[in-house]
DNA sequence: CATGAATGAGGGTTCATTCAT
DNA sequence: GATGAATGAACCCTCATTCAT
């Protein structure tokens, strides 16, 4: 009972460190941010901080941990994966993309891990939230065009995420209204990158995809 | 006399001060960089650097300009800013991406600069160059659709450059193979996503469209 | 009772704690030892730790109290302080310096509070122990030689035990067989020094001892 | 001329910044110096003892490198190598002890050094410093007792160092009267130690020294 | 008594920048 | 102009010690 307690404090505790952590990282950058101005941030001392985080890298780790996680759930809420076989693009694209926003900008440090170009020996941390966003994406491509060669899938799928990132700190930064736009422009991007690929749902034919059939995915056409 | 060849022995320490700079940028990313690196690339001693620079900032400022420089030149090589208007989206798109994918592949450390997520303070010197290249795409949009709002077409280009600030990076890491590959793909998004409004050389019905007109974008017209 | 029992578990904690801070000391030396590191050791929680102590020194303090009584009662299993006046020179090394070296073989921790260097804050713990040594070779050299004036005889006891300190690493680290031939050496060097003081048990004419008659101290007597 | 007045002064500079470290680490030892402490008693910011040093360890390593040069140069004036197996061993520990003695408590801080009891990691940079003396000390053994088996030789000059380590710091910490008889005790110590060995100079019977002829090591016969 | 989180001064070290030469 | 030693604030992190639970 005392532990769960204490553990239930030690748990507050470092969401309370990362949220700290993620606000210094977005104001600041993952390199200037100092282990003491995240301390600060999160209302102890410098020395509490390395209690629960070994060093600076570890906290971006479980930072970009919790990331995936948010992510991962905001995901099981939207929608149900046998879906990603089956909604039209666009819906589709607005069930995935839609959540991930929203989790960026209530916690817009977390983008500074996935669009910061980092040093090899800093971007370490971060790999596996590239790597978990990256298989979310090839697997829903996967499972609307099973005959796409695998490299062609990866690729497609690694563009995909630049794409996004590339248009994060955008999004994020942008006043209510203006993000709206943005999201709208970006949705229209990757509709347009992945419709004759994975524009008609489960289509076996992914191939022919791209002779043709482009209009409906940016307009939706009958 | 003697003057002019000191300053032309000045600006030859300056280039090489900027080659230095950049390999290190490129290789440590800028924040990690240090002022010492840059000088010991450059062969000279901290304190020469900071007779031609004033601090760490204004380096990649005069980087930031150099590179908006030769990305202006590599342009003017490339194609004729009247032929903005006129040339097929394809090869317009062919024209405007691979100088710029050259001048990063050949100088890396200038990625660093337009595609690093920079703390406020630091991302000043690079704002100049961010612009003049939002800038050059704006003209080409209004070159070929000049009914577009305004509001609209910076968007446009903002979008257009936070997409290739975002596919940079992996373009540049990438073996030669890949790269091509991978510059197709950058190729086949913004065809994708500026198809609708400009795909129809100086076509002044931008607004239509959008409804139909694709498929030559990607693919290139039967 | 209740008390004489919470006093043995006390007990028990100190003593779990000082074998946890000799082992500690005895890897990484007095300096760089951690109070959180010897808890840890101890199986108990920083906190308790200080429950017993006041500081790291107290600890220090405490170890080398326990290491004089082990000492002292290694000693009188070894040799009644009666005989001390009478034993062969040999004969007396051996009873005395076989124990030490067994408590200290036993417990490597003690050692760096003997022979460590410290500086003088640090020291003080040690002194005490220090001195009880000190005084036990003091007593010993005044039972011999009775006529040695007092300053003589606090040098000599002060010498002994330096020569003492700085074999006691060499002698601890060493393996069995090798550490045997260091004590060999040990007492060789500490009967070829106190020989012509105390050679001969009890002799009142200790001065007249230097002038001739080493050689039965590092041999044994026909 | 310039880089060599530029050298001087680095030269110098070094030498300040070791007579710093000796003064700090004799009056503090090793693990509780402080760089900072050290830069302030040479004068000079933290910053710029890093350019002369990596680290803490390099000042340890440079120190006992200097040392090491001071004892050689010590012992070169002081006698002739030639000399070693000839001269009667009385006088042989005058000139081997009084200059290591002299530039110990010329240079108190290096006691620090030989003397300490450093964890493994710090050790490191001292060895070569140890071995130097203990190499010294088995060429002088070798010298005078050619046919005693090098594991003998080894182990004598181990001990030997042994007890000249545990004496230094007595003899340097004492005042100048007493230091005397503490340096006169440490040479009856090591003649008593080694006379058996070596006490006839150049003898080539080892063995046969440790029946007899002992005398004349500790008083100088007749 | 026990726990372990909390503290915060200070450690070694780095680095953008300055300055005497 | 060029040099490189000098600077010192600040960084990340440690650890003896305290305190709420």
């Amino acid at each position: 009972m005392a532990q769960r307690r204490r553990q239930a404090r030690g748990e507050r505790r470092i969401d309370q460190i990362l949220d700290a952590a993620a606000a210094v990282f977005a104001e600041r950058g993952y390199e200037p941010a100092t282990t003491n101005a995240i301390a600060a941030a999160a209302g102890i001392s410098p020395g509490s901080l390395y209690q629960f985080f070994r060093n600076k890298e570890a906290i971006a780790q479980a930072l970009a941990g919790r990331f995936a996680q948010r992510l991962a759930a905001a995901h099981e809420e939207a929608f149900d994966p046998a879906e990603a076989a089956t909604l039209p693009l666009p819906a589709l694209l607005d069930r995935v993309i839609d959540p991930i926003v929203a989790v960026n900008v209530a916690h817009p440090g977390l983008k500074s891990l996935l669009a910061t170009e980092l040093p090899e020996r800093l971007s370490a941390p971060i790999r596996p939230l590239q790597q978990a966003v990256t298989g979310r994406i090839e697997a829903i491509i996967a499972a609307r065009a099973p005959d796409l060669p695998a490299p062609d899938r990866a690729r497609q799928a690694m563009v995909t995420l630049q794409i996004f990132k590339g248009m994060l700190p955008l999004v994020v930064a942008a006043p209510p209204a203006e993000r709206e736009l943005l999201v709208t422009e970006l949705k229209r991007v990757l509709a347009g990158y992945l419709g004759p690929t994975i524009g008609e749902a489960g289509a076996p034919r992914a191939r022919s995809a791209r002779q043709h059939g482009d209009g409906e995915v940016a307009g939706g056409e009958p």
